[in-house]
DNA sequence: TTGTAGGCGTTATCAG
DNA sequence: CTGATAACGCCTACAA
C-alpha cells in the first residue's frame, strides 16, 4: 500500500501539500496540484482511514443494535440504516444483542475502543446509566429508552385503538388480545390501546387478554388456550405480526376458519404477513422510513452534538388483507 | 479517555511497561504489574483500538457482503457470521450489494482503507480480478466465485435430483421446474439436477421449465403461465423457497389445491416456508452452519494467509411438510 | 526487569 | 503558496 509519503516523494512536494490537495484545504498552486494528482493516480494511492481516524478521534462508523436480526422485523430496519450509512459514507456495524444487557455492554465497550461515532439501538433492557457512561450519540428506535435520548417510535397506543375499533366496526362482538412481553414498552402501550377500547364493553373480561412472548410458537399456545376458554371470540388483536401468524397457525390446527369465524389483526406490517393464508390484516409500520429517520437523526447528532433532543413519532396504518372480514348485517 | 500515558504516569512506570502488562509480553516484575493493574482499574483505562490497528495494520474486523439482507435467506446467515465474529472478538460489518458490481467495488475500497481483515461474500457478480486486486482473505458463500477462492456451498445438483426423485416417488407423473436466474450459479446447478432426472422421461418437454427471478412476485407469474400451458402438471420443483411460496400463492388464486392436485417442493429451508398454508416441503440447507463454517474458514485464512484453499460442501436435507402428498396407489 | 526512542499514516499549526 | 514538525495512542526494538 502506497502512503502519503510515497506520493509526496513522487510529486516532489511535502506530505503536507499532498494532504492539502487530498482534503481540499488551504492554498495549493494548481500546477503542483496537478503533479500531486498524477502521483496519486500513478501509485493508486488511497489514504489510510485508520491513521485518519486516530488523528481525528472519530471513525465514520455507526452501529445498529437489534435483539436478533432473524426476527423478521429487523432486516428491513437494518437495510434502511445501512442504506443511509452507505450514502453518507459511514461504515455500518450490526450487533445482535439478544436483549441481553451484558452483551450490550460488551459491544459498547468494544466499539467505543474503536471510536464508534454513533449508535442506533433497539432495546428493552439497555439502561440509561450505561449509555450515559459511554457518552456517545444514540438514537433509540422502536422502544424509547428513557427521557433524554432522541428516539423514533410509532403511535402504539393509538394504533392499537384503531385496530380494535376496526374489529368492532366490521362486526366483532367479542375481541381478545394476545399481549406481548410485559417488559417491552411498546407491547404495554399496545395493550393499553386495546384496553382503552374494550374496558367499557359489557362483554369484556380480563381473561380475554393472554400474555406471551413476541414469537410464533408461544402465540400458538396462547391462542389455543384463549379459544378453549372463550370459544365465542370473533375478533383477535395480536400485539405483533409474529403472534398473529402464530394465531393463524393455531386456528388452522383447531379447525377454526379465518376470517369467517374469527377476524385477526396484527401489528408491524412485516412481509411475512403477506404470505400466510389467509394473508394478515395488520397495523403496518413504515419500517424502512423509521430506520431512515433514525440514522439521519443520529448523523445530525454526530455532526452537532449539542443539538436539542428530538423525538419523532410515525403513524401506523391499517392494511386490510384476508384475515379479517366484514360481517353481514343481520337486521 | 485515559491513555496509556496516564496509566504510566499514575503507576510511575514507562508506557512500554504498561504496554507489556497489557499484552502479556516480555518480563515484568509482578509487583510493578500490580501497580499497573491498579492504575488501569483506577483510570478505567481501555486501550485505543484505532491506534493499535494503525500500528498493526489490521483491524479485527470482518465484513459480510450479501445481495440484500431483506431476502429471508440472509438474516440467518448474517446471524451465524456475526455470532462467530463476536465470539472471536471481530467486529462485524454488513453490506448490501444488490448484486451490483459497482457497489461491491465501492464497499471493498472503503473497507480496505479501514484495514478490513477479511470478507465473507455472497455474490454472483463479483469477479476474480477485483478480489485479487484487493488482496484480502475472502471466503465465498453459497455461490462459488471462481477457482482459487475458498468457498462454502451445498450440493445443489444432487439436492435438486433428490427433490425430483422424491416427487416421482410420491407418485407425480409430470413434474415442472421453476428455474432461477440464469446468471446465478446455484440456480443453474439446481436446474441441472432437475434436468438430469427428467430428461429421459417420456412426458418431459422443455416447456416444463419456466425461468424467472428469485422472487415471489415473479414466481407467481411464472407459475400461472406454467399451469395455463400444462394444466396436467402434478409436481413442481422450485429453485428456491421464495419461488415456491410464490407458486403456492398463485395456486391459491387459481383455485388449485395443494397438495392434492399439485405437490410443490422448494429449496433453501427458510423460515418463511413454515408459515405458509400449506407449509412448504423443501430441500433445507443448514444455513446457520454454513455461515459458521464460512467465518471460521475466513478467520483461519486471516491467521495463516498461505493456508491451502479449502472448499467445504454441505448437504441439503429433505424436509417434508404440507405442500406435498403421497398419491394413493391405484393398482 | 525497565526505560528510551522511533515509527505506524495522517493532519494541523506555524513559519517562511 | 509550501515545508517542517508535532501530535493522535500504541507497540517493539534496542539499550541499560
Amino acid at each position: 500500500m502506497a502512503t502519503i509519503k510515497d506520493v509526496a516523494k513522487l510529486a516532489q512536494v511535502s506530505t503536507a501539500t499532498v494532504s492539502r490537495v487530498l482534503n481540499g484545504n488551504g492554498y495549493v498552486h494548481s500546477e503542483t496540484k496537478q503533479r500531486v494528482a498524477v502521483a496519486i493516480k500513478e501509485l493508486n494511492y488511497r489514504p489510510n482511514d485508520v491513521a485518519r481516524n486516530l488523528f481525528k478521534g472519530r471513525s465514520k462508523t455507526i452501529a445498529l443494535f437489534v435483539p436478533d436480526i432473524m426476527n423478521p422485523y429487523f432486516p428491513e430496519l437494518a437495510r434502511a440504516v445501512e442504506d443511509v450509512a452507505q450514502k453518507e459514507e459511514y461504515t455500518f456495524i450490526l450487533c445482535n444483542t439478544d436483549d441481553d444487557l451484558e452483551k450490550e455492554r460488551k459491544y459498547l465497550e468494544a466499539l467505543t475502543q474503536k471510536s464508534l461515532d454513533g449508535l442506533v439501538i433497539v432495546s428493552s433492557t439497555m439502561i440509561s446509566e450505561y449509555i450515559k457512561e459511554f457518552n456517545i450519540p444514540v438514537v433509540a428506535l422502536d422502544r424509547i429508552l428513557y427521557e433524554g435520548v432522541p428516539s423514533v417510535t410509532v403511535n402504539n397506543f393509538e394504533g392499537a385503538q384503531e385496530a380494535v375499533k376496526y374489529l368492532k366496526e366490521i362486526g366483532c362482538k367479542k375481541i381478545a388480545h394476545l399481549a406481548g412481553p410485559q417488559d417491552v414498552r411498546n407491547a404495554e402501550q399496545r395493550r393499553g390501546g386495546y384496553m382503552s377500547e374494550v374496558e367499557q364493553e359489557s362483554w369484556f373480561q380480563s381473561s380475554l387478554v393472554e400474555r406471551g412472548g413476541y414469537g410464533i410458537e408461544e402465540a400458538m399456545a396462547s391462542t389455543t388456550r384463549l379459544l378453549k376458554a372463550h370459544p365465542d371470540i370473533d375478533g383477535l388483536f395480536a400485539a405483533n405480526d409474529l403472534m398473529a401468524v402464530g394465531a393463524i397457525k393455531a386456528c388452522e390446527t383447531l379447525g377454526i376458519n379465518i376470517p369467517d369465524q374469527l377476524s385477526i389483526v396484527g401489528f408491524d406490517g412485516i412481509m411475512l404477513g403477506k404470505t400466510t393464508s389467509p394473508s394478515l390484516t395488520t397495523m403496518a409500520q413504515p419500517i424502512y422510513d423509521i430506520g431512515t429517520a433514525a440514522v439521519e437523526m443520529l448523523i445530525q447528532q454526530i455532526r452537532d452534538p449539542d443539538l436539542l433532543i428530538d423525538m419523532k413519532e410515525f403513524q401506523v396504518k391499517l392494511v386490510e388483507r384476508g384475515s379479517t372480514i366484514r360481517k353481514e348485517e343481520v337486521t
